[in-house]
DNA sequence: CCGCAAAATGGAACCGGTTCCAAACGCGGC
DNA sequence: GCCGCGTTTGGAACCGGTTCCATTTTGCGG
């Protein structure tokens, strides 16, 4: 690979004058920079980023740290990120927590392993990171942007939507519908939007009159499985709810699936409500109803700030987030019933 | 952040003792060591892995190149590349094509971009590369593996099953429950591995006995909205075909989707196969019948061969990659039925 | 106690850019 | 013809590591 050296000697100049043509800082007399010009694209030369890097102090990098990348959720914000990346001359590391070990153990050592890389700055989604791990983090915390969680040490860089609202949504969706016999698949409890979006969901339920505690909360864990199992569960009970709603949308698919198999039609005989709006959602069959989250928008919000804090932009920043419904085919009225 | 020179003048030797420490290449006292081992500890010291690369000329940085990340066929290919190269102190620089231009200019700046970036390789997927692309890279080119895409100029850094197999395997699975009624949901014909599992297929129909020339072929273009407007077309028939084989599980799932808003049962009434088996055929509803695509292992495979050419290791490379078929619920025999 | 090889050590050079500084140069005004 | 200012230019210093080389220190056998 050609340096900047062999195109400054080829073009008969110093390095500095050479450097300046590269760059565009400072001046050159046009006939120097014509001749410079001429020789880097002959010896095809092209600045190393990594020496740029180290001189300027900046990489350039921005680091994301996603914890699995599963079902559709992940993809377009990542897309997102990759796109704003790419029109600002930036790039993406990725690190994924994919192993064995503990996931918050597992996060820790991803940001690490991203900070250490010297990413300009980190974006982190996580449901296992702690306040202690942002406070570990020490002055790098400064760089670091967390979506879909809040922490109050650093508020300023968490974005997120309100999913105590989004689990309101979903309770006034259902009860739009008269539906009175309802499940839920839960998502992990350790996962703190998921609380959030359960806690919306019943508070909501218990306001509007419901008796809460005979709502059945299935336990899952998000994947499609924990929606399969779970239809299991729920239509070998006596006494069939006519909605489930589901944490997420990857679980409300796995069980559209089951009650596919099963003969079940949703939503004659069920209702299914999923949760984030992902793009499964809306080829899943039938079409899924689903609470949706702005995810692009939280994404760009989230990311926005952090350019503006590494490279002195000042693209907007939006703090809030609509969440909304989205109407698809999953979601009716009860059938009207005798008792079984 | 502090610096190689902060520890050495604290820890009271010279730098290159410093960094024989932090390396552990060369020989140090113990009791020196020690000393510089507190001192990093205490400073909270991390050496730059810009300031290293540098010197050692190599970023320890692997590009990816995705050119569309939509659905769920790529993911599982960015978590292998992740777990692997993070097992090996290895970071991944990602790129993805999605803005307006034209895809094979796309793809050609998505690698630029990346080789810019100083990676010591490159994993590209994208169907519209051209042989004169890859000439266009110059010696540069010895460090990108293809993963789904053959070119002779390169072919031992080409990775790909073989996917007029594939179409072979289609057409039989179809075959073997009395199918004669076919419809193809085809991809971009700009796409080499869907013109191959095409030609598999429709050469083993023909094999077989089948006048192919009755075999509707309904263009898309790999998305679920592709599937769902073709499941359109097809389902307005005179006369319906009794199996529909779909280019990609993308567009089998929505085709799905219609076909389930429209009350037409799978595969009692229409049997729809899928080609790639990714994550998503799983927890269709039905669940979807596909080709596996062993994508799993010829990434690998590609990734191994890439480490081992950009860090001399001696990683297992395959080169034989078996395609079956995923049998699950979308695909039955017909229903014997009389002329409409 | 000496001599010699091996181990330990400090410091310079280097990787490939950018930036700063001082010097050379060109040009207009007096 | 000379002065002074602004432009152009080359080269050194720097970013933060690694590595090489020369020098000092250590350890051991004779």
């Amino acid at each position: 690979m050609a340096t900047i050296k062999d195109v400054a000697r080829l073009a008969g100049v110093g390095v500095g004058t050479a450097s300046r043509v590269i760059s565009g800082n400072g001046s050159v007399a046009p006939a120097t920079a014509e001749r410079v010009r001429k020789v880097i694209a002959q010896l095809k030369f092209r600045p190393s980023h990594t020496a740029r890097s180290l001189g300027a102090g900046t990489s350039k990098l921005i680091g994301v740290y996603i914890p699995f990348l599963r079902g559709t959720y992940y993809t377009p914000i990542l897309r997102t990120i990759d796109l704003v990346l790419r029109a600002q001359g930036l790039h993406m590391v990725v690190a994924f927590g994919e192993g064995i070990e503990d996931e918050r153990v597992e996060t820790n050592d991803g940001m690490r392993f991203l900070l250490d890389r010297d990413c300009d700055g980190l974006i982190v989604l996580s449901n296992a990171l702690q306040d202690e791990d942002i406070k570990a983090l020490g002055p790098a915390a400064r760089q670091v942007v967390v979506l879909n969680r809040h922490f109050d040490r650093i508020k300023d860089q968490c974005f997120t939507a309100d999913h105590v609202q989004g689990g309101v949504q979903a309770a006034r969706a259902l009860l739009q519908h008269k539906h009175k016999d309802i499940a839920v698949v839960s998502g992990p409890t350790t996962s703190p939007d998921n609380v959030a979006r359960l806690a919306g969901f019943m508070g909501e339920l218990a306001l509007r009159g419901l008796d809460t505690s005979k709502v059945l909360t299935v336990p899952g864990d998000f994947s499609n499985q924990a929606g399969w199992d779970a239809a299991d569960v729920l239509l070998a009970l006596k006494r069939r709810p006519t909605a489930v709603f589901c944490a997420n949308d990857e679980m409300a698919i796995g069980l559209l699936a089951h009650c596919q198999e099963r003969g079940v039609s949703v939503p004659h005989e069920v209702s299914v409500l999923g949760y984030d709006d992902s793009p499964s959602a809306e080829f899943a069959a039938p079409r899924l109803t689903s609470v949706h989250i702005p995810s692009h928008e939280v994404t760009l919000a989230g990311l926005h700030w952090l350019l503006n804090r590494c490279y002195g932009l000042a693209l907007p920043v939006a703090r809030q987030f609509d969440i909304t419904v989205t109407w698809r085919a999953s979601v009716a009225a009860p059938a009207s019933r005798k008792r079984s």
